[in-house]
DNA sequence: CATGAATGAGCGTTCATTCAT
DNA sequence: AATGAATGAACGCTCATTCAT
């Protein structure tokens, strides 16, 4: 746990020496482009701030929307984070899915997913670190994290299902695919958050050294 | 990263015997005693409802102690999560460190480490927890993460260079050492809150699959 | 220094109904009207209880408003603090300087100030002991007083030079017009502290005696 | 009012970073010696921080003496504050009373007291300071200045019948002898505050040529 | 529907005061 | 009598949320 973790960003520090609040436009927006603006300015915040500083506040203005318009469109702030945090996820989902030939065997499934993640450090870098951030630290009520496995793991699950199989192809060794998803899951966390934290590493040679430390690990043939 | 992590636990919920405590018992302890207790309320607190609700308020009422105390043993609310991160760090440390033989070849030492690890979160589990979320939500004013790489990895350094002894000694195959240690580390990242999240698992039987995958990964002889 | 300072009065030594106001009529004003009405119930609370006790929940509760509007407003309570002293002491300035007709010889103008100076005490009282307060708490960060003779002295320096003015066209004897100054500050000083302490003396009598006192002291003749 | 009055100063700002209570030596004092002690220490602090930064914590510190020990002497806070003053006051009164020749004329008399009032900024300005300080900052719980004219004016008080008696004795002009004294007051309150800010102009000089400016206001002759 | 002024609960922190030693 | 650890009320301030416009 606490794996070495990724630190925030310059950006636009802006000294929030706010100037002045110079008019807005007042357009009119479908609920689900409004959600949209509001969510992608979250996922902006929350990466280049944390999920703590992320306030509404700091939300609307990114938006360029008034703060008063976050409670329309979401229950409240902690909503507007799940949210958020599932929008990413699915897009990420898509990413992935999309981009993979489940027709080949496993082991190559496997090294073309590990490059498309690693990929996304470099393409969607704000997106995982909002994920990381909203997954960590939304809380429901009683102290349990929100975003727990059942929640996005299905983004995933794929690879899980496809462990079996390459199992049952024979290009994998016999072994409980339940530690292999785990420990697949936590590689590529680990591998996200350390490409995160060293820009001058190459993703693809480290997607590739690491594709190559787990499928010999899950015995491939 | 976001690694689909673990939640909280029941335990108590916070009876609601809300009417009124007028009076303390204004016990006297030495000053590493309260330190000791506030600490220990603190690793609890953040445990259960996690970093950011753990609140000066809340820590001091569940080490039932008045809130101004904290300020008596600690600078501020950073000081106390600091100094109960590295009160944790240095336990783990001890606690991990002492029952290896560093002698047996370096995929033995793996397997006993992991075996460790894994028990881990059945005797620390709200330690493991408050080291992760102190670990990542403590940041130094310019928005870095206060607890890097250099804090606490220290502690587990030592597996770092077992890789480059098991290279060495031909018991491992030539690999990244890099990311040999970020994968080891993400799967113990992994397991740790994978175990988290299922008490019906045995730790000692995932730590051992775990430990078969992971030498095989790096080539074990 | 601590010149046998007047005291407060009673006022609405808070009247006991504490009961619970459990809702608030949520009136919109404009940015000025607000500072104004918060500045207003500013002066009031310091006047009544002193610059320390003036605490920001006082000031709120006195203003009939949220504690929090007050940061929407000004910056901290230090800003209210300063922004109140040069609200009253450009009111004060405006008030005496419009009245006075400087083309009479000095001694005349320094009668005419002083009976005006001393009316301030029956129509801007608590102006007077706000403005006082204020400049004799309100510190910079390095302890300096940040009111210091630079920023409201300006409002009476005319004066200052009114005695140089004097002294060339005669009217006034040669003398130390830094002595002449600082005494005739302590003077009004004084006159304000004891009128204030004393409600039942008649300040444009008061005033009258102080002017013959000082004027012979100038030396006019 | 608000006579730009002096600002701090810094003697020994004290970093405040408390190294070690190195052992105290438990001495056994009479109760005015005791009382002696920590008002000697609350005028230091207060001289020194100013009224509101003098805490009951930084007089005890600075007295060498642990904390609790001021409830002991004193009922709370403000007795301690109150009995400070008076206790200054009173040392003010001796030393200005010993040194004047009340046998000379009154104009005379106003001229020694004055140069030895003068000198007191010299010698005794932590006193003078911490005596405004409390003066202008103590307060009753309606809101009062505690420290009003009767506490003090009385140390004073002997130049009030001076007046009478210069009346009398034809060495001073008929006039209000309260707007005599209350200026007289106002006078020497302002050229304490400014001398004690300017440290470069000369004490005795100053109080001569305020000296002729009051006794020929006062109509000497 | 959109805006942002207003609200109030809660937080971190300080400090006068109490009291076990 | 003296000490200083412990208490708790109050403070300045932030921010999610509401609601008049």
């Amino acid at each position: 746990m606490a794996p070495v973790s990724p630190s925030g960003r310059p950006r636009e520090t802006a000294s929030s020496t706010d100037v002045a609040p110079p008019v807005r436009a007042r357009v009119r927006l479908s609920a689900d482009e409004r959600r949209e603006q509001i969510m992608t300015a979250a996922v902006t915040v929350i990466a280049d701030r944390g999920y703590t500083a992320a306030s509404a506040t700091a939300i609307a203005t990114a938006a360029d929307v008034a703060k008063g318009l976050i409670w329309r469109y979401f229950d409240d702030r902690d909503d507007l984070m799940y949210r958020t945090a599932i929008h990413v996820a699915m897009l990420f989902r898509d990413e992935v899915t999309q981009r993979l030939d489940l027709d080949r065997p496993a082991p190559d499934v496997i090294r073309q997913a590990l490059r498309h993640m690693a990929s996304l450090t470099r393409t969607h870098s704000d997106e995982l670190r909002a994920l990381d951030q909203i997954a960590n630290n939304l809380h429901t009520a009683d102290g349990d994290l929100r975003l727990s496995v059942n929640d996005y793991e299905a983004g995933y699950r794929l690879q899980e299902s496809l462990f079996a199989r390459g199992i049952a192809e024979g290009s994998l060794a016999e072994a409980d695919t339940r530690v292999m998803a785990v420990t697949y899951q936590g590689a590529i966390d680990a591998m996200l958050g350390y490409l995160r934290y060293h820009p001058e590493v190459d993703p693809q040679q480290y997607a590739a050294t690491l594709a190559e430390l787990l499928v010999r690990g899950y015995g491939a043939r």
